[in-house]
DNA sequence: GTCTATAGGACGATAGAC
DNA sequence: GTCTATCGTCCTATAGAC
């Protein structure tokens, strides 16, 4: 972040944060118009003079956040498959989503709302060519299927640590003695030697 | 199968798979009753006689689809646990899905929806559960994630033949060599593959 | 750039006849 | 067991004043 970014405006930066919380929450249908623009302190209308629909709020979301992925990607198209190029993939991409978490539960949890929303196409898009760039060339099916099952552990680490810190499912007989984990630094070392390891599988 | 289960109606059965289907589809709440009346030829009206409220036809849905699931935290919840038995579990669990992929569909991509709902906690238990028994006792952060993302790779591997089957994403540039899969055999048949070496490295 | 007011429609659910 | 009819609520989105 060398240069300023210089904000479309400060409502609209705070609509897209708002929206991002509660649409990962709670989901992006049960989610109207009216709670984001209650927790802003603002009317329905005033949404309306910075969106042009509901959906278009979750396009401007997906551009904000979704940046470092795309950086990633062009950084991984340019280079020659690699083993070594596939773990720096993972590792960038890991880095990339540790502060971007709660983008990643909105799309893992939003799926039937984003099918049909450009917004929703575009990031799948995104996701299917960091997949490609992980898996090499020539891949067979189980290779695409490790590809994608070391980028999702990233994201499933999250959602580990996140029902740790809720404590949920406690009520569950037999807990053992299971180690939780605490801090997304933590979560995040967990995630990225596991993806290693299943990236590690391909071409095995 | 050795007993003919009666089920408490036709109509009823016919709701559930409709509403599956369709839920699975579009989504929970993109799905109207009346979209479902219609699709069976009755009226919502006729909907309530059956199910108490919408969440209701969920709770139907689980309780008819999660049967083998069931079973298999069963029998491993009596066994101690070991590689061969953590093995065994995926294999079942594995089997159970190959006919009830639209269920888990369903439970992927429904999350929000299903947060508050007792039939969607009940079902996110059963899940706990077969991680619990597949990752062993004391087990790591690092073991409960690989657990998780070997019972997971069933799952994504229908995702994946499924995205196979309707071309999706045909427009991305380099589709490169990577080889497709075309039934449901071949897609488990990998994943039983994918998911033994995740759960390998267990305690590895 | 934010407001009030409201259009206009879909939805879940219920009442009561048959 | 299925119907017609409707209630009450909530929603997205727009028009127009300030």
């Amino acid at each position: 972040m060398s240069t300023t970014q210089s904000p479309r405006s400060d409502t609209r930066t705070r609509i897209i944060a708002v929206a991002l919380e509660l649409f990962s929450e709670q989901g992006y249908e049960k989610t109207s118009l009216r709670e984001i623009a209650d927790r802003l302190g603002v009317t329905k209308a005033a949404l309306y003079y910075h969106f042009k629909t509901k959906d278009d709020i979750v396009h401007g979301i997906v551009q904000t956040m979704a940046a470092p992925i795309d950086e990633t990607i062009a950084w991984g198209e340019q280079q020659q498959w690699s083993p070594e190029v596939r773990d720096e993939l993972i590792r960038r991409f890991a880095a990339g989503m540790a502060e971007r978490a709660p983008l990643l539960r909105f799309f893992h949890e939003n799926q039937p709302a984003l099918r049909e929303s450009s917004a929703g196409l575009e990031f799948k898009d995104r996701m299917i060519r960091m997949i490609r760039l992980v898996q090499g060339p020539d891949a067979s099916f189980e290779d695409r299927l490790r590809a994608t099952m070391a980028l999702f552990s990233i994201n499933s680490a999250f959602f580990l640590l996140k029902n740790d810190q809720e404590g949920l499912a406690q009520h569950l007989v037999d807990p053992g003695n299971e180690a939780k984990v605490h801090s997304v630094h933590e979560a995040m070392d967990a995630a990225l030697t596991v993806a290693t390891e299943i990236s590690g599988l391909i071409k095995g």
